[in-house]
DNA sequence: GAGCTTGATTGAAACGTTACAAAAATCCTG
DNA sequence: CAGGATTTTTGTAACGTTTCAATCAAGCTC
């Protein structure tokens, strides 16, 4: 593969040039500047991107650590950032997690060595020692998408969770439930008890009581989200709505109904945070409180390049991005009494 | 950050012998390897991997540029192969062309300044001969996977195709169907040629007739299999079942069902390749021919990592893998004549 | 214990770039 | 047209590794 001195001999100019017009610098003539592009087009050059990330300190590369690329909320978030990212040049190392914190640090590391120059990280799990430790050692810049750290002084870019709860849990009220169940994250979890607390806010604010029986942790998962929606279903006073506050909770819930034979909206009415590519397309159609993700994408991308630029100093920001509500046919008015398949 | 030569200094010994326990190579000792590792923990020192792809002339990258991160077939894809590929230590590079073949070559590009050692390729869109020549640029051994490129010599990992398209077919016939509606992708593709191959092959082998009328192009897109389904629901004789020869488009068929309110399978059956995560959450629960895709990416892997090595040599072998039918509730008995619902 | 063999350690030359200072060429000015 | 001020061009020293030949130490054999 021909290097740059194979170009400058072509060229018939020295290597100091070629490195000029290959970085677009200084002043070259155009006479000079045309040959060499022509060396370069003629040998099919590629600058060779381990020498160069050597000699500048910087690798063009930037990391992005999700815990499960599978979730369309994160290969959404990453078709975002990779697409703001290749526009300045940059490409995006994606790393999946799947949720284990032995991978996520591993990864850490990895990243490290490859002196990525900037890290997209949506964090898995609670915080630990061993990540912050770890981010540090990295002595780049950091933004945080999802889920915010607190006390690292880190960027982050996170949805508005306690407006998201709220307005998942008004919509309901509004077709008339008094007894609505909530699929929720592992409450030690910031995003978790935020959407608790705008659920919470929904029902006091319509003077409703909050009955913590209706309350389940669903891990953000598909299986526990089942196994709380059972629960649900079991209760002496099953709700008449359930409210799940992440994707693959709403996918759990919604099994549970289809394995027995509960029809949506008529016999239970479900809401869920995060939009579905598959919402529009299955009966009934679901509605959901949505994540503006591509935007969250572009603007933790944007954080971060203002980051590399020195244009942004100081302290972390924290951007919180408005959920949106896209009412569809999966809530209704409350069954009267109840369904008749339960029990 | 430290170098190689601060945990030599530190751990008073020569460079060398730093790299040497680095890769774990010759025979140092174990008390200088002791004291090696001691340094560098203590400095929690991290090689340089530009550096080092520098000197050794391979960079523990590998590349896989898929079409669409956010269709479920190629997150499960990156899923398989970035587990299989960090066990062996390497990083995966993911890139993502939006199904735009100028952006697959930018990508190509920029890969190839990375010194990626070998490449995943899920070719989107018709064969190009500047793609043909990029690759060769690349100089490293490339496997293809979903769809194969005749006479580059590549390695390859396809689905047989032929049976996905006959057994889902023959799934529907013994539903009883016998007009039976195929959105298929567009038939310049050898993919979507051959689903269709199997779809007439198993319709001829039941004593049906292949009625050009019900095969419409829907190109391996959601939007256009809409276009493609309610044509098929304005002919004057629809089909009673359908059959979507990808998850896109069964999402598409699905959409218009949902839009018009038709009941699958009491008005009309679909079955579609490639089987989705909620495929079990919604009612329908939806029957599918699935791809084994972990075995996919593993198998495509393998295959690399063997070409690696130098222990797979000559010309390119292909690996056909097999089709699963996963058979649920979307398909049942025919409608008795033309549903209400139509036209 | 002298010579040999074997095994562990090391010095220094690449690898392909960029950055900086120095050199060369060009353009002014009076 | 000499001399100075600019603008282009270039030589070369890093950057952090690995590799390979060379050195050094230790263990044998007779």
């Amino acid at each position: 593969m021909a290097t740059i001195r194979d170009v400058a001999r072509l060229a018939d100019v020295s290597v100091a040039t070629v490195s000029n017009v290959l970085n677009s610098v200084d002043r070259v003539s155009p006479e000079l500047s045309a040959r060499v592009r022509a060396a370069m087009e003629k040998l099919s050059y590629a600058p060779h991107a381990g020498a160069r990330s050597l000699r500048k300190r910087s690798s063009g590369l930037i990391g992005l650590i999700v815990g499960d690329i599978t979730n369309p909320f994160f290969s959404d978030l990453f078709e975002a950032v990779e697409d703001a990212a290749a526009a300045c040049g940059y490409l995006v190392l994606l790393c999946n997690s799947n949720e284990r914190s032995e991978r996520e640090e591993a990864h850490l590391r990895m990243l490290r060595t490859q002196r990525i120059d900037g890290l997209i990280l949506a964090p898995t799990g609670a915080a630990s020692m061993n990540r912050a430790s770890l981010l540090a050692q990295l002595e780049i810049p950091v933004v945080l998408v999802d889920r915010a750290m607190e006390g690292l002084g880190y960027d982050a870019v996170v949805l508005d969770n306690r407006r998201a709860g709220f307005e998942a849990t008004r919509h309901l009220i509004g077709c008339g439930h008094k007894r609505i169940g909530l699929v929720n994250g592992p409450d030690v979890l910031r995003t978790a008890a935020e959407r608790l607390a705008g659920y919470r806010e929904a029902l006091l604010g319509a003077g409703l009581s909050v009955d913590p029986d209706l309350i389940r942790d669903g891990a953000f998962r598909q299986q526990p989200a089942e196994q709380a929606m059972s629960e649900l279903l079991a209760l002496p006073q099953p709700p008449s709505a359930i409210f799940a506050t992440n994707n693959l909770m709403t996918v759990g819930v919604m099994k549970v109904l289809a394995d027995r034979g509960l029809a949506c909206p008529e016999d239970i009415s479900v809401i869920g945070i995060d939009d579905l590519p598959w919402a529009e397309a299955v009966s009934p159609q679901l509605s959901a409180v949505a994540q503006p993700v591509r935007a969250m994408g572009e603007a933790a991308l944007d954080l971060l390049l203002r980051r590399l630029s020195g244009s942004l100093q100081g302290p972390g920001t924290t951007s919180v991005m408005a959920p949106r509500l896209h009412i569809r046919r999966s809530c209704g008015m409350p069954a009267t009494g109840r369904p008749a398949h339960v029990g």
